[in-house]
DNA sequence: CGCGACGTTGATTTGCCTCAACGATTGTGG
DNA sequence: CCACAATCGTTGAGGCAAATCAACGTCGCG
């Protein structure tokens, strides 16, 4: 079960085995149904999740509109970092879209890990750090790219979203109306 | 001249006058003028940089044109982050506004802080952390509200850049045209 | 003084949205 | 296993915010 968890963090520090043990002494499993909500807007987000096996989308309203954030994929950590980091409530949900298994990671027992082994203060700054490059590769894209050129790139960098997500969530990740997506489509399809 | 700087980092990590000694023998002082850049697009961003007063704006191209990615003033620390973490070639140019002062911190000494005193990762982490959630604002403000609204955000929150910023900066800011922004100042005038 | 940078205003275009309708597919309860 | 509803993607008509193209007045500075 941890076996992937502890490749993906000694990729980041270098950790004994005792210091492992006593990482993942905190963490949990959870085991989500599809359409299950593994964190509600308006909640605080008090764990980070590393995704065993499954796919996540976090989403948020505005208007009464879903916006998509994000896909998260396996081997991936995620939360809704803004709140984790502040305390503040969440504006964001996140969602199974199959079944999927995480570990669940207390915000309180990775404080207590910067505390207790210091070289985790490491791991947060990579992470924190690797938080920061993501959001402004997405950034970009979005205020660069026009609907047609991000709908492109989607589809040469990440083909997993293209194949394992419905076409209303890719719209609603690339900030427009399924109606437009489906244009687009149509569009290069006349073209190519 | 690093009085400033200590107080800033005091509300970060707890140094003895020994350690902050030790860091900021490892920083210099530049010296900008107007319109003068400090990081040029294609370079690599081997510096941080704490603004001791004066102004600064970063600024990248597309398609011929400036896009102002952000103003920043006294008691701030920035640099383009993702250069700076991955050592790629920035895609940004950072110029100076006003005549400007900065400490220069090198990539290399923050490295070196990170081993000599662990307690820098903090400071690392904190950073990064920082980084995530103004560029998260940011991209929150771009994507989910018209440019009148930005707009009335940006005045009602960062009334500085209102009063000391060019107008046709601030419309790149808001990621419209000078002639839109004219519009909707109108717009508002017409109405209050 | 004369030039360039800046802000304003008008006319037109454009990319995406809204509203609306309609097949195809999926899922569910009888 | 079928019937019906809900969900999903497509297509058409029309609308709107901001872009584009263009012209003009003003200010500051060399």
């Amino acid at each position: 079960m941890y076996v992937q968890l502890q490749d993906q963090l000694r990729q980041m520090i270098n950790l004994s085995d005792e210091e492992f043990k006593h990482f993942s002494s905190g963490l949990t499993t959870q085991h989500l149904k599809r359409k299950e909500l593994l964190l509600r807007e308006g909640t605080i987000c008090k764990n980070a999740y590393f995704i065993v096996s499954g796919c996540l989308r976090y989403y948020y309203i505005v208007d009464g509109e879903e916006r998509t954030g994000q896909f998260f994929f396996e081997n991936g950590w995620f939360a809704d970092y803004r709140s984790f980091l502040t305390g503040e409530p969440s504006t964001q949900n996140i969602a199974a879209l199959v079944k999927t298994d995480v570990l669940v990671l207390p915000k309180r027992h990775l404080d207590n890990m910067f505390v207790e082994i210091p070289k985790f203060e490491k791991f947060g700054r990579l992470v924190a750090e690797n938080a920061y490059l993501g959001l402004r590769k997405r950034t970009e894209m979005l205020t660069n790219q026009t609907a047609e050129e991000r709908y492109l790139e989607l589809i040469k960098q990440r083909p997993k979203v293209i194949e394992r997500i419905p076409q209303h969530y890719i719209a609603s990740y690339l900030g427009i109306k399924p109606q437009s997506l489906s244009r687009i489509r149509k569009r290069l399809l006349d073209k190519g």
